[in-house]
DNA sequence: CTGAAAGCGCTTACAG
DNA sequence: CTGAAAGCGCTTACAG
C-alpha cells in the first residue's frame, strides 16, 4: 500500500549514506552536483516523500499554521460565516504555495472565555496561529503573552499592539462617499450601528472624510441601526422620508433593506439608492444589483500568509498593521 | 516562550524512567495506579503536551484526515461552495472530538485531471481523506487503488465501490411527495435536470414514488431545467398555466424561480406553491420562507468521521453505502 | 565533497 | 510493577 521509501533506501541503492542524501534534497551544501542530480532522479523514480513528522520533530517546525474561527461565528448562521470560511479557503491555499499546511480551528466560547490555548499549538501541530474575525482581547492577549506567534485578520486589539492584516475600511467608506457626492447626491443616511465594530465605524468616518472633504454636511445622526451593539441584527426603522441614498455597512444589511423597501412598494434605485459595502455573495442575491466596495481578500490573504510566515522566522519582528485597498463597483443600485 | 517540558523532565522530576512516564500518560499497562496518578498530576502542573511528531513517528499515524475539496467548487461561487464549506467544519468539528485534526485539501483542476496524490497524504500529515462534494470518478478510483483509505461525503461512485455517506434523496423526494399529496395537491412541476447529478435525479425518484403509492399520476416530463448538464445554471422557463406546487431540486433554485415569480407579479403562495430540498441559507433568505428537507449535515458529518477512523485502523473494513435521513420542515410557501 | 555519530521525543518489545 | 535498549526517519554539527 504506502510506499515506504525512505532516504535509506535512495542512499542504499546508490552505495552512499544517508547524510548525503539529505543535504542533496534539501538543496543543502556538501554534495557534488552531478551526484546530487543522480540523487534527485532516483528519489523522483522511487516516489519519495519526506517523513514529515521525522523533519519536524528535528527541525522544531510543523510548517502547520491553525486558522482560528469562533464557534459563535459559524454556528449562528445570521451573521458572515460563509465568508470567513471563503477567507479560509484563500488562506489555505497561500499556505500551500509557500509548503505550509493550513488548519481550521474553531475555538469554543468556552475556550476562548478561559483562555485555554488550542490544542493543534500546545501538541505543536502549528508554528503559529491566524486569527479569523474577531476574538476578544483578552484571548489575544493571553496568546500575546505567551509568545505565540499570530497575525490578526480583519480586526485589531485596541488597548495594546497586534499585527494585523485589515481592509482600509476607512478608505472604503470615503471611496462610497466621493462617488456618492460625484452623482450629485448629499442626502444620504446610514445604516448600521457605529458602537458595534470598529470596521463599521471606520467605514462611517470614511464617508464623512469624503464629505467634509467636499465641503458638504453630513448629520453624525444620520444613522440607523441594523443591529444591537452585541452585534445581533434588529428590524431596520425606514424612516417616513427617504433619503436620496441608504448607506448600508455591508451587503447583506443592504439585501435585507432592498427587501423591507420592496415590501413597501419603494423602488430602488428609482425612489432611491442603496449602496454598501463587502461585494460578497449578497451583492447579486436581489435586483437591483448593488453598487458595493470590494474588499480584496486575496491581498488580506497573501499578506497575512507572508506576515505569520515572518513572524515564525523571526521572533524579533516588529509588530505592524498593514491595510489593503479596496475598489469600488458599480452597478444598478444607484440612478 | 514554549513551555517544552517534555516526558524527560516529568521523569526526572519523579526519579523514574521515561518509559513509566509514556505508560502512565497513555493510559497502558504496566504502571502501579498509585505512581501513575501522581505521574499525571505532576504532568497537568508543569503543563505537559505531547510531541505529535514524536508520537506520529514511532506510531506511523498522524492522527489528522485531510478533507478534500475541489477547487471548482469554491472558486465559482456560483454553486454551493458556502455549503461545503460549512460541511467541512462540523467534519473537522466531528474529527476533533474524536482526538483527530482536520485539514482542508483543495484539489486543483489539473491534479484531478492527472490524478495527483494530494501532497498531504503523500508526505504523511494525514491519514486518510474524505471526498466533500463530486470528485471525478478517475481520481478516487486511482485513490482506492493505492489503497489509500478514503471516504466520499454526499456522493458515490458509479462503476466502483466506494464508502460513502451521503443524503437519502429517495427518502427525501418521498418525503415531499406525500406532503404535497397530504395537501390534496397533485398538480406539480419539478424544476432541475434529472441528468446533472444523481442526487437531483433520485430526489425526483422519491417524489414518483410517493405518487405512485397513493396511486396518483405524475408525468415524467413534467420537468423544466434549471441548468444544464455541466451543472451551470439556466434561466428557468416558467410556463404559462402555473402548476399547483414547483418542486425545485434545491433551495438556491427556489429561490431564483419566487424571485421571477415575484417580478412577473406571481404571488407564492397564493398563486402557486413552491417547495425544495437542503434547508440551507436560501431557505430563509426570501419571502415566503421555504417549506424544505432538512438535510442532516451534523449526522453525515458524525457517520462520516466514524467510517474514515474504522477504515484507517482496519484495512480489511468492508465498503458500504451509508444514508442519512432527512426531514420535512413546514414553512410558509405552500397553503 | 562525503560520511560516522549523536540526537530530536517518543513507544515498543523485552528483561528483570 | 518498573526500566534499559533499540529504533522511528530525519538533520545537524563535526571530522576526514
Amino acid at each position: 500500500m504506502d510506499n515506504n521509501v525512505k532516504m535509506k533506501d535512495i542512499a542504499e541503492s546508490l552505495g552512499i549514506s544517508v547524510v548525503t542524501v539529505s543535504k542533496a534534497l534539501n538543496d543543502k551544501d556538501g554534495v557534488g552536483d552531478e551526484l546530487r542530480q543522480k540523487i534527485k532522479d532516483l528519489a523522483m523514480k522511487m516516489g519519495y516523500n519526506v517523513n514529515r513528522f521525522a523533519k519536524s520533530m528535528k527541525e522544531g517546525f510543523s510548517n502547520s499554521i491553525g486558522i482560528i474561527i469562533c464557534d459563535r461565528f459559524l454556528i449562528n448562521n445570521d451573521s458572515k460565516s460563509s465568508i470567513y470560511l471563503e477567507c479560509y479557503q484563500m488562506l489555505s491555499t497561500e499556505l500551500e504555495k509557500k509548503g505550509y499546511t493550513g488548519i481550521l480551528y474553531t475555538l469554543s466560547e468556552n475556550d476562548e472565555f478561559d483562555l485555554v490555548t488550542p490544542r493543534i499549538y500546545r501538541e505543536k501541530v502549528v508554528d503559529g496561529l491566524i486569527f479569523l474575525g474577531q476574538t476578544s482581547n483578552d484571548y489575544i492577549k493571553n496568546i500575546k503573552e505567551k509568545d505565540i506567534p499570530y497575525v490578526l485578520f480583519d480586526f485589531y486589539t485596541t488597548d495594546f499592539e497586534s499585527d494585523c492584516i485589515v481592509n482600509d475600511n476607512y478608505l472604503s467608506g470615503f471611496q462610497l462617499g466621493e462617488f456618492i457626492l460625484s452623482k450629485g447626491l448629499e442626502d444620504i443616511i446610514f445604516i448600521g450601528n457605529l458602537r458595534a465594530t470598529l470596521s463599521i465605524q471606520d467605514r462611517f468616518l470614511g464617508i464623512l472624510k469624503a464629505f467634509i472633504n467636499k465641503n458638504k454636511y453630513l448629520d453624525v445622526n444620520n444613522v440607523i441601526n441594523d443591529r444591537d451593539e452585541k452585534g445581533k441584527f434588529i428590524s431596520i426603522d425606514i424612516p417616513k422620508k427617504l433619503p436620496q441614498v441608504f448607506v448600508c455597512n455591508c451587503d447583506q444589511v443592504a439585501f435585507r433593506l432592498i427587501q423591507e423597501l420592496k415590501n413597501k412598494g419603494i423602488d430602488v434605485p428609482k425612489d432611491c439608492g442603496v449602496v454598501s459595502f463587502d461585494n460578497d455573495i449578497y451583492a447579486t442575491l436581489i435586483e437591483p444589483y448593488l453598487t458595493t466596495i470590494d474588499i480584496n481578500v486575496t491581498d488580506m490573504s497573501i499578506e497575512t500568509v507572508k506576515l505569520i510566515i515572518k513572524k515564525i522566522n523571526d521572533t524579533n519582528h516588529r509588530t505592524s498593521k498593514i491595510l489593503i485597498k479596496s475598489k469600488l463597483i458599480i452597478r444598478e443600485s444607484v440612478l
